[in-house]
RNA sequence: GCCUCGGUAGCUCAGUUGGUAGAGCAGUAGACUGAAAAUCUACGUGUCGGUGGUUCAAGUCCGCCCCGAGGCA
């Protein structure tokens, strides 16, 4: 079989993941999350990861594959789900890729190179020094990385000086060698379409469940079992602000509305991703149902024009 | 009824000795190549509660009225 990803991405709370076990069942496929909070164990209610009830018997591939503890990264994701997927292709199962991290999806599908493994101790010397230095150093080091990145961006300022200082070359060669690499698979992506108020709706009236379904207690769990603050895990939406309302810093009232808040915003950082995507095909979810979503989909996918 | 403190952007509030107003958050738009649910950028005209007055000029001073909070009867 041709070994091409089917992708379904788009804003939280949009209806991913019931779309992908449908679009699953239709084309004899294995659900492949790709979700930066999705692969914690133990992290179920807040990341709305499927139940084994939702999963309806479809395979799903994924998730809790890390500790809470452990630091993930593009790369490391990438190098996680390689084998998997092809593993799937080999047993003519078709993946399908769902999830709203924007770069772990193009991990696999754009010629981005992850070829420069991060050194936590030269990140940790550079970020002592002011914005301003770091981001003339880089001036000196790389212009052009420098002019397409702000002062005030010293993640992206301190990986550039990171990737010259770790292998002599700068991050702009870095970028056109990897560019000259084909993707690991070519894919066909989709997104599922709300009006703005509809899905900032939903996205409300998810959280007020997942608080009903126990994410305090998912929390508390967490942090007993050790889970520091500062991990990445704990920077996930909804964690952040129940440990902060459990540490009596704010009332859970005020936890829930920031949770709500967080995640418009979050949502709102993803469409952005996501349409200026162009090979994004955009499905309209509302007032629809699953079937309906799935066949524009498939219809798209056989290339016959809805 | 009297006294005090408030009433300024969707919200919380700044506003120096009078020169027609500005922050944070929200919102909107954008960026994103080993932290990405992270990180970063841009965008701020609103009967300054209402109304009279003083003044060349009032969010700012004075009178009255309305609304809110508190106190005293």
């Amino acid at each position: 079989m041709e070994r091409k990803l089917i992708v379904l991405c788009g804003p939280t709370a949009s209806g991913k993941s019931a779309c992908a076990v449908d679009l699953c069942r239709r084309v004899g496929g294995a659900v492949v999350s790709c979700d930066s909070m999705q692969l914690y164990r133990g992290m179920d209610i807040g990341t709305a990861k499927p139940t084994e009830g939702e999963m309806r018997g479809i395979p799903h591939l994924m998730l809790d594959v890390l500790e809470p503890g452990e630091a993930c990264s593009a790369a490391r994701y990438r190098e996680l789900v390689l084998p998997l997927i092809d593993q799937r292709f080999e047993q003519g199962v078709q993946p399908v890729l769902c999830g709203g991290t924007g770069l772990y999806i193009n991990a696999l599908t754009k010629p981005l190179g992850f070829s420069i493994k991060g050194d936590d101790a030269l990140r940790a010397e550079l970020e002592q020094l002011p914005r301003k230095t770091l981001h003339d150093m880089l001036a000196g080091i790389d212009p052009a990385s420098a002019a397409r990145l702000h002062m005030n961006d010293t993640r992206r300022v301190v990986r550039a000086i990171e990737v010259y200082k770790l292998t002599g070359k700068t991050l702009t060669e870095q970028m056109s060698l990897d560019q000259a690499r084909p993707a690991d698979y070519p894919a066909r992506l989709f997104a599922l379409s709300w009006p703005r108020e509809r899905l900032y709706a939903r996205i409300d009236a998810r959280v007020d469940e997942m608080i009903g379904a126990g994410l305090v207690n998912e929390v508390k769990n967490l942090l007993n079992n050790g889970l520091s603050i500062g991990s990445t895990a704990m920077q996930a939406i909804g964690y952040k602000e129940i440990a902060q309302a459990l540490s009596g810093a704010i009332s859970m009232d005020e936890a829930v509305s920031l949770l709500k808040q967080a995640t418009r915003n979050y949502a709102k950082r993803q469409l952005t991703w996501f349409t200026q995507d162009a090979r994004v095909c955009w499905v309209s979810a509302e007032d629809r149902s699953i079937s309906e979503i799935t066949d524009e989909i498939i219809n798209n996918l056989e290339g016959k024009t809805r």
